[in-house]
RNA sequence: GGAGGGGUACUCAAGCGGUCAACGAGGGCAGACUGUAAAUCUGCUGGCUAUGCCUACGUAGGUUCGAAUCCUACCCCCUCCA
């Protein structure tokens, strides 16, 4: 009876948060197995930089962790090669063994925030398919059809509105697929948009003779904007190793309708604990201090309390009271003839990318000088001066003329 | 292999001989406002030695006073047929 009760306290803690188990009921007979689970999650090389969209599985890896099962972080070097075609349509230029080191070494770096690094076995899948042989792809690549390739909703998509499709793009979920046999997983993780691939890791599996694995989904985590999923390329995320006042800035930018659905997420709350909160909200409370709550744990989170209220107060200075922020580039440049026009100057401290730029943020009346705000487009600096300019809100660096 | 359609700025997408640095939408940035870098409104959104000049509409040539727009070749993508 202990047993079973632990398994059902497993399962309830497993499936908090999970987007879909596949097959539905397919975790107590796992864990039934009574011995740890050999649980798999995939991770493309070409793109080390963790945002926190990606923790939610993580955090997933993590609870399995925690209950004694045996957490396989893989590192899709060879995959890498063909690059998953979900979305974009872009080919991605082959890694070197060295960048693939490199990534995984970056990745290791930042998942051991959230994973305990003696318990994590990291596996590389280069490890057996790049002995496997052509004829060994060919038998590989005979196990599944066009038609149920073209399944896929993203090949699909692809296929009827005329988009490119190459042929080795096929090979990439076969690839995964196999990877689960190799590695004999019981459990396999993803994200919603990998359901496809994870699936393909079943059928390979009971075609090599092995009981096919579970399937656990999560969520793919809104970006800053709201609609689109949070991506490096979109430029809508907020990474995990970026600094504490970046990383707060940024989660106080997002709405608040998706402030919500970020504390269902990410946060280590208790949902009866958020319910709450969204209630004072309701009832009054500015929507801005809950987000400070948020805030506060995402950055403790992965940097440490005091750097999480610092970035607060950090915060309310600067945007509240319109304080400058404590720490300002400092940029020195040389003049021409004793002096420095203001749009090369703020070009050459990198304020602007460009003169053009320059003259159009003064226009917009972007530009201000020791808070004193700038409308001469001609305006000329001299040299030995040493001041802080400043483009819109952000953007604040001390310049001196030499 | 044959026939047809298409390649335009960060993205999508107009333009089809001059008024095009290129309509519109999205995104981004800025200003105002605010409860926050939310929402909303307004403006901007190639570069420069800057009221002018230079570079840009798949690539390379050509026609023309003048080309994103017409012609030729090439490259790439898609569809149908084989």
């Amino acid at each position: 009876m202990a047993v079973m009760s632990s398994i059902r306290e497993q399962i309830a803690e497993l499936t908090r948060g999970a987007d879909e188990v596949l097959p539905e009921n397919g975790l107590e007979a796992k864990l039934k197995l009574g011995r740890p689970l050999i649980v798999k999650a995939g991770f493309d090389p070409t793109a080390p930089d963790l945002h926190i969209g990606h923790t939610v599985l993580i955090n997933k890896m993590r609870q399995f962790q925690r209950l004694g099962h045996d957490v396989v972080f893989l590192i899709g070097d060879f995959t890498g090669m063909i690059g998953d075609p979900s979305g974009k349509n872009a080919t991605r230029p082959p890694l070197s063994p060295e960048d693939i080191k490199a990534n995984a070494e970056t990745y290791e770096a930042q998942i051991f925030k959230i994973l305990d690094e003696d318990k994590t076995r990291v596996e590389f899948n280069s490890r057996w398919m790049a002995s496997m042989d052509a004829a060994g792809l060919i038998k590989l690549a005979a196990r599944h059809t066009v038609a149920r390739m073209l399944e896929r909703d993203d090949f699909n998509t692809r296929y009827t509105s005329g988009q490119p499709i190459s042929i080795h793009e096929f090979l990439y979920p076969l690839v995964q697929g196999y990877d689960s046999v190799a590695l004999k997983a019981d459990v396999e993780l993803g994200g919603t948009d990998q359901k496809f691939n994870l699936l393909v890791g079943r059928q390979l599996q009971q075609d090599f003779g092995q009981e096919a694995q579970l399937v656990m989904t999560t969520p793919l985590l809104e970006g800053l904007d709201g609609v689109q999923k949070m991506s490096k390329s979109l430029g809508n995320y907020i990474g995990i190793t970026e600094p504490p006042g970046e990383m707060f800035g940024k989660i106080m930018s997002i709405s608040d309708d998706l402030m919500w659905r970020y504390f269902e997420v990410l946060s280590f709350r208790s949902l009866d604990d958020i319910a709450s909160l969204k209630r004072s909200v309701d009832d009054g409370l500015n929507p801005r201090d809950a987000k400070f709550e948020l805030g506060r744990e995402i950055v403790a989170r992965f940097h440490d309390e005091a750097s999480a209220e610092d970035a607060q107060k950090e915060f309310i200075s600067r945007f509240q009271q319109g304080a400058m922020p404590d720490e300002i580039v400092e940029v020195r440049l040389d003049s021409q003839k004793g002096q420095l026009g203001i749009a090369h100057l703020l070009k050459g401290a990198g304020l602007v990318s460009s003169t053009s730029e320059a003259f159009r943020m003064i226009k917009q009346g972007a530009v201000k000088i020791d808070g004193q705000r700038v409308d001469d487009r001609a305006l000329q600096i001299e040299a030995g001066s040493s001041n802080v300019y400043q483009v819109g809100k952000r953007r604040f660096a001390r310049v001196s003329i030499a």
